[in-house]
RNA sequence: GGUCCGUUCGUCUAGGGGUUAGGACACGUCCCUUUCACGGAUGAAACACGGGUUCGAUUCCCGUACGGACUACCA
């Protein structure tokens, strides 16, 4: 049987990436077997959706490079995708189940259970107290004939009797035991007509033939009830196997990383930027903040696994190659964005610099800088060895596409004085000379010239380096004059003089 | 509170009954470099605790502590 995984996020906001994460192990998996990869869209709670999500969970596959062969918006034969489209299967099945006896009808208020909750310490919809609450169990059949005949609201409610054990033998953790005893009466169906997450996800997942559940840690609590509601379809022949994975915990602190983290802790948890007119609404994903999607797939994919050995960088096929379910690990994992920079750097240095250039384009567009290849190509080759971003191209190394903005003045005067500067004069007038403007051929004969006028090269290159960018930091003098052209170069030396003089 | 899950350097982790417990990030020092980086070398840094089992436990078992998830007509 071939394997079959699917990808189900809520379309509640911006995905984070924890659920990029799980994506991409589903993905692995699908991958390394020939399998299936299924997005599904769970959205069957309307009070929770929020417009565009949907559009950003798969615009964030797409930058992930993670692409469905199958669900929603990426066509296949088991759909729809989305669970909102799918609700009269939800309720067919829902009265399937009671007929079988495997759930039943609940008339009880949002308000009754909140008194019971609050009268109750504890309390639970369960087989020891349903007896003496509304329901097609504790009421007689006219009594509950009456109550649908009058249009009384009510959900459907899972059937669970005490006094068993269920074992869930999961690919992570190993077997894990419930007791039926403790486990409450889900709804299944809710008073929209709506199913719960319970119902919806076990008749998706059959109806949908997947063969493995890799989910967050969050869902191991209830999956007793998903094996009991196998069990009363009647398809436990035919039950995925489950592998929950661990959380994705905070840089710091105690707890699961959330969405308010990214602002909490000035960095990216979302794969993507997200619009909004609220401003405050608005965030920086990690393509935003200029992270290559590669790096991120590859520090995510090490955050709660690692396969044996000490190799760290791992292409998506290298991943999609040695990638196993059996060694994921088993206690949450701390984000940590120190090694995701790392991770960015370490993509970006060993990337060529026609991919780089393709990278830089959007940043350099946004501030009206030159975008053709050849310039940005040489950006990249200038810039790659000492950037972090895909933004710090244009940030860090604006000098090489605008005029120098500001000069570190402490450094120039600390190089400067009138013999230098004479010097510095006549070396402007060599450079103008110069008719092989070649890095190599420059940098030899530049510190010829530099010492036949009896100056020391080393006072000369710093206020030459100063001339080119303002700074100290950057690219190598002579590359970045060959880069910057004769003429520009003449130019910013002039301006230098201007400055330090 | 209850149920379930977990615990190797600060962080991500490899390992596994007998090891100098390995790697990576971050950090310190040095080298390379007339800048900043890259790179190289090196240092500090861990098996939560207590009982078993065993000739021998970091590794297996049980407790304790601590951490986490769940406990909705949310997913």
């Amino acid at each position: 049987m071939s394997v079959r995984v699917r990808f189900a996020p809520s379309p509640t906001g911006t995905l984070h990436i924890g659920g990029l994460r799980t994506a991409l192990y589903n993905y692995l998996l699908a991958k390394q077997k020939g399998g299936t990869f299924i997005l599904r869209i769970e959205d069957t709670d309307r009070t929770r959706y929020v417009a565009g999500a949907e559009d950003y969970i798969i615009r964030s596959l797409h930058w992930a490079g993670i692409l469905p062969d199958e669900g929603q918006s990426f066509g296949g034969d088991k759909g729809p995708y989305r669970q909102s489209d799918r609700k009269e299967i939800y309720s067919k099945y829902a009265a399937e189940l009671v007929e079988r006896g495997a759930a039943y009808y609940a008339f009880d208020t949002p308000e009754e259970l909140d008194a019971h909750r609050a009268a109750t310490e504890n309390f639970t919809y369960n087989h020891s107290v349903r007896g003496s609450l509304s329901n097609s169990l504790s009421l007689s059949p006219d009594q509950v004939t009456a109550k649908m005949a009058a249009g009384t609201a009510y959900v459907i409610r899972l059937k669970v009797d005490g006094g068993e054990e269920i074992v869930i033998n999961d690919l992570i953790r190993g077997s894990v035991t419930f007791n039926t005893s403790e486990l409450d009466d889900k709804v299944l169906l809710k008073a929209d007509g709506m199913p719960t997450y319970h119902l919806a996800n076990i008749v998706d997942d059959h109806l949908m033939e997947i063969t493995h559940v890799i989910r967050g840690e969050e869902w191991l609590p209830s999956t007793a009830h998903h094996v009991l509601l196998y069990r009363g379809f009647g398809w436990e022949g035919t039950m995925p196997v489950f592998s929950h994975l661990p959380l994705i915990l905070k840089p710091v602190g105690n707890g699961k990383l959330s969405k308010r983290d990214g602002a909490k802790f000035g960095m990216p948890v979302f794969p993507l930027n997200w619009d909004s007119e609220v401003p405050e609404e608005r965030v920086t994903g990690f393509d935003g903040a200029g992270f290559m999607p590669e790096a991120m797939v590859n520090f995510l994919a090490l955050l709660g696994w690692h396969p044996s050995g000490d190799q760290e960088i791992f292409s998506l096929d290298e991943l999609i190659q040695v990638f196993s379910i059996e060694q994921i690990g088993k206690s949450g994992a701390r984000f940590d964005y120190e090694k995701a920079k790392w991770f960015n750097q370490k993509y970006i240095q060993a990337a060529d610099n026609l991919t780089l250039a393709a990278y830089i384009r959007p940043y350099a567009k946004a501030k009206g800088y030159r975008t053709d290849d050849n310039f940005l190509q040489m950006v990249a080759s200038l810039m790659k060895e000492r950037v972090t971003f895909l933004s710090d191209f244009v940030e860090q190394g604006y000098y090489i596409f605008e005029p120098v903005r500001e000069y570190d003045m402490d450094m120039v005067q600390k190089k400067w004085n009138p013999a230098i500067g004479s010097v510095f004069a006549t070396l402007i007038e060599y450079v103008e000379g110069q008719d092989n403007f070649e890095a190599v051929y420059l940098e030899e004969s530049v510190k010829g010239f530099i010492q036949s006028q009896g100056a020391k090269p080393g006072d000369i290159l710093t206020l030459l380096r100063l001339a080119l960018a303002g700074t100290m930091k950057g690219p190598a003098v002579f590359d970045m004059a060959a880069a910057l052209g004769q003429a520009e170069t003449v130019a910013r030396l002039r301006k230098l003089m201007s400055v330090a003089g």
